[in-house]
RNA sequence: GGAGGAGUUCCAGAGCGGUCAAAUGGGACAGACUGUAAAUCUGCUGCCUUACGGCUUCGAUGGUUCGAAUCCAUCCUCCUCCA
C-alpha cells in the first residue's frame, strides 16, 4: 500500500509498503535487466549504494535463464541475493526496442529472440505468468510502448489495446495470486498510461485504467523520441487524473534534470539505464555536472570523481586511476563508475526526499537544476 | 665478402603511372547514450580556409613523364639467408 506523507506543490513525499520492505518515495529503481546491474555490480554492492528497489526484465529473464528456472530456484530475490523489493518490467518496452523483431496482434506480441532468433509469443497472460514465476514484488502490466512521434490514429489504437491488455493482465494476476503454489501471492500490479504526446489520449487512458484499483500507476511511452518539454507537458496533463493515494511511476526516465522536473510535477518513482550504461561508457554524474572520464584532462587528476560524494569509489580512487582504467579497457573502471552513478542517483532521490520532508523542495530544485545537468 | 628483401601519413599495414592527402586495423582526441539486442555506437586524426578550394607529403637526392607513393639512377638505413 502507498502512504502519502506530505506534498509541496505537486511534489509528493510518500512511502510504498510492500511485503519485501518499505520504499521511501520519491525513489529511483536500479536497473538489473538480466538480474544484475550491468558493470559487475551485485546485490551485495547495492546494499552499500542506497538502493531501495531493483528492477529486472520479464522478457530477458524469460529467455535466459527461463522464468521456470528462476521459479525452481526460489524466485528472483533468492536467485539474485537481493532481499528488498523488486519490480519487473513486463516486456512492453521490448515491443518498442525490438521493433524490427516483433509482430503485434490483439492477442499479444510475437518476438524473434534477440539471442537466437527463435519465435516467442508474449501477451498479457504470458507476461503475468512469467512475472509470477519470477516472484517480483511489483509486476508491470503488459503494454505497448510506442515510439514518438507517433501517428494519432496508431497511438489511439495502440493505447486502447494497451488498456484492454491491462484488464487481461489484472485478471491473470488475480488468478495467479490465488494459486496455492505461487511464490509471491501478494505480487502487486501497476498499470501503465500510454497515449504518445496526445493530451486527449493520455487523459482518456488514465480515466480508463484508474477504474481498476491497482497498486500503482505508471506513465509509459515517454523519453522515446519527444522533447523534454513535451514530456513534462504530458506529465502535467496526466497527473491530475492519477489517483492521489497510489504511487506514480515515470518509466525509463531519466537524467538528473528530468527527475528534478518530474518530482516537481508529482512523480514518485523512476528507473533508467542511464546511470549504469553511461558509467560503463565512462560518463559519470556529479553534484557539479557530468564528466567523460575518457577525457585527457583527467590523466593526472588525483581528485575523486566527485569531491562531494562519499560513495565507495570516491572514498578510495582518483580520477587519474579511473581514466587509466577506461583507457586500458579494464572492467574495474566500469564497475567503479557504475557504483558511483548508482550511488549518485540514489543519493539524489534521498536529498529530494529530505528536501520534501523539510518543505524546501523548491529551493533544492533551484539550487540543483542548473549545475547538475552541465558538462564539466 | 656473397645473395635476396624492405623503407608509406602517430603505429602496423595496403597501394605499385593519373579517379591518392593515400584502403584497413590500432592508437590518440572528442561526442552520443533516458521501462538495456549497448564493456556499445558516432565523429575526427598533414597544413591553411566557414566553405569552394589551395598548399606540402609516401627514407634522401637527382632523373624519365603532360602527370610519380608508384618507373630509373645514386646514396642512406634496416631485415633475412649463405660464407
Amino acid at each position: 500500500m502507498f502512504r502519502l506523507i506530505k506534498t509541496e506543490g505537486a511534489a509528493r513525499r510518500g512511502e510504498l509498503i510492500t511485503p519485501h520492505g518499505t520504499v521511501q518515495t520519491p525513489a529511483f529503481m536500479n536497473v538489473a535487466t538480466c538480474g544484475a546491474i550491468k558493470g559487475a555490480v551485485s546485490a551485495l554492492d547495492l546494499k552499500n549504494l542506497k538502493c531501495q528497489v531493483q528492477l529486472c526484465n520479464t522478457y530477458h529473464l524469460h529467455l535466459r535463464p527461463g522464468d521456470e528456472t528462476v521459479r525452481t530456484l526460489g524466485g528472483l530475490q533468492k536467485f539474485t541475493k537481493w532481499d528488498g523489493p523488486i519490480l519487473t518490467d513486463s516486456g512492453g518496452f521490448q515491443v518498442f526496442s525490438l521493433a524490427k523483431l516483433r509482430n503485434i496482434t490483439e492477442k499479444g506480441v510475437t518476438f524473434a529472440s534477440h539471442i537466437d532468433g527463435h519465435r516467442i509469443f508474449m501477451g498479457p497472460e504470458e507476461s503475468m505468468q512469467i512475472q509470477s514465476n519470477l516472484a517480483s514484488t511489483i509486476a508491470m502490466a503488459f503494454d505497448e510502448c510506442v515510439k514518438n512521434p507517433a501517428e494519432y490514429d496508431y497511438a489511439k489504437a495502440s493505447c486502447e489495446r494497451t488498456v484492454r491488455w491491462l484488464y487481461r493482465s489484472k485478471a491473470e494476476m488475480d488468478r495467479l495470486n490465488s494459486l496455492p503454489d505461487t511464490i509471491n501471492p501478494k505480487q502487486m500490479l501497476f498499470g501503465i498510461n500510454q497515449g504518445s504526446t496526445y493530451e486527449d489520449l493520455r487523459v482518456e487512458c488514465m480515466k480508463q485504467i484508474r477504474k481498476l484499483d491497482l497498486d500503482g500507476y505508471a506513465i509509459g511511452g515517454l523519453a522515446v523520441g519527444e522533447s523534454a518539454e513535451s514530456m513534462y507537458h504530458i506529465i502535467e496533463t496526466v497527473e491530475p487524473e492519477m489517483p492521489k493515494d497510489k504511487p506514480r511511476y515515470l518509466m525509463g526516465v531519466g537524467t538528473p534534470v528530468n527527475i528534478l522536473e518530474s518530482v516537481k510535477r508529482g512523480v514518485d518513482m523512476f528507473d533508467c539505464v542511464m546511470p549504469s550504461r553511461n558509467a560503463r561508457h565512462g560518463h559519470v554524474f556529479t553534484w557539479s555536472g557530468c564528466r567523460n572520464m575518457f577525457n585527457a584532462k583527467y590523466k593526472l587528476d588525483e581528485l575523486p570523481l566527485d569531491t562531494e560524494c562519499d560513495c565507495p569509489t570516491c572514498q578510495n580512487f582518483s580520477r587519474a586511476y579511473i581514466h587509466h582504467l577506461f583507457k586500458s579497457s579494464e572492467m574495474l573502471g566500469m564497475r567503479l563508475c557504475v557504483m558511483h552513478n548508482i550511488y549518485f542517483y540514489n543519493s539524489l532521490l534521498e536529498k529530494i526526499r529530505q528536501a520534501l520532508d523539510e518543505n524546501r523542495y523548491s529551493d533544492f530544485y533551484n539550487e540543483q537544476i542548473l549545475k547538475i545537468g552541465q558538462r564539466i
